[in-house]
DNA sequence: GTGGTCTAGACCACC
DNA sequence: GTGGTCTAGACCACA
């Protein structure tokens, strides 16, 4: 499901894209499968059509959807692309997830225990 | 600024606790400090202010804020407390991070890796 | 000067993008220059600021303009861009001059032999 | 489909005799067959009366149309005369093409290549 | 029905 | 002033 932070500085077609890529990558929205109509997404989220326009026709240049004319939108990528954006995105995980520790006064071997320490407790749980 | 997602499962009141405490914790609101009245944050917020009231109320129970009759609710926090909080929300974000990695199908050594490459990256833009 | 064909089946942002990257490309805009203001460049030509806002826009993901928040659009580009969009106009201009001199019923050679008729006219005018 | 390019700085009347021309010369309007009549077309492209009187008067001077009192205008033109206007089209058309062609900078051997190739690879397809 | 284009506005942040 | 975002509609072509 997708959410919308009206409050967020980020612009809700931002907000949109981002989870929309996400879905993608992480398999969620599977290769060929046609995504909601613009004007069923727009009427679910209660936003206006022209966002989910935008959000469709952005993800439509990054190659991660195309459009068929009186038909919808629907996933189409690269394999290649799907990897590359895979490491961009865990990239930028990181990245804001180092930003807000520091923010939070860690320091980096702080940050890199507690992230080994959950690590392993996953890895435990997994295990189990 | 705080803000808030009317999607998410997570409610108004949580959020924006939260945001708070989070605030508090890495010194944007500081010890001793007046928040901002109830009916004040309520109405830009655009929630009720009974909203507000419960989330000044628990971070009270919480020991993070002091209400003052009369007066408003102050920043109000030792500084154990504020160490240990620290310490709980490293874990948090930590967790956050490594369950979307996963997600996206990032392996334990993957994530490690990722982590350890942005800090040095950012460790070397704090030296330049 | 840009002109608009509202009958076209061509969409006026369309058309306007092709008009302002031939101007880049030809030079009539030339490198750092600002653009004109998307609301006074739809009061001019009398469409939506919107549809200008889009063939702007479309140019900075194209790499011809960047837009500068409060201040207005530019003319920035690579010369390598710039050289590489050369040669594709080029070859539309020819596909699109072919396209319609052989629905006149022109043969190959007709046309062939025609350009280079022009060709010698011109080259005889300029050293006139 | 007849288009008008308003903002031109050539006449509507213009236009659209060209468009007309052009039109019976590649065939798609056929000898002997009754054109649109003045006012349906007037009201079509939302111009004067007037003005597609004018288009038609002159087509007929020209010896492309043929008007029938009370009956409305047919085209109408001689074999030779149509060969003719296909010569002068295709000079036209290819004066456009150089003249875009020198505003962007290629030289005339450059345009000749272009051609040429563009010539191959279309009779390329018409052989596959 | 679908997306594609376009209009006529609004409010915001930045300068 | 500037661009950036968003809304609430319209009409079109395509299938």
């Amino acid at each position: 499901m997708l959410s919308i932070n009206s409050g967020s500085a980020v612009p809700v077609y931002e907000q949109l894209k981002r989870q929309i890529r996400l879905g993608i990558v992480s398999g969620r929205y599977r290769q060929g499968c046609r995504m909601p109509s613009i004007r069923d997404l727009a009427a679910k989220l209660k936003v206006n059509p022209n966002t989910i326009a935008k959000v469709y026709r952005q993800l439509e240049v990054d190659e991660f959807l195309v459009s068929k004319a009186g038909s919808g939108f629907f996933v189409e990528h690269s394999p290649e692309k799907l990897e590359q954006t895979r490491g961009e995105l865990l990239c930028d995980l990181a990245e804001e997830f180092i930003t807000s520790a520091v923010e939070l006064g860690a320091s980096p071997e702080v940050i890199k225990n507690t992230v080994q320490k959950r690590l392993e407790e996953s890895t435990y749980h997994d295990k189990a």
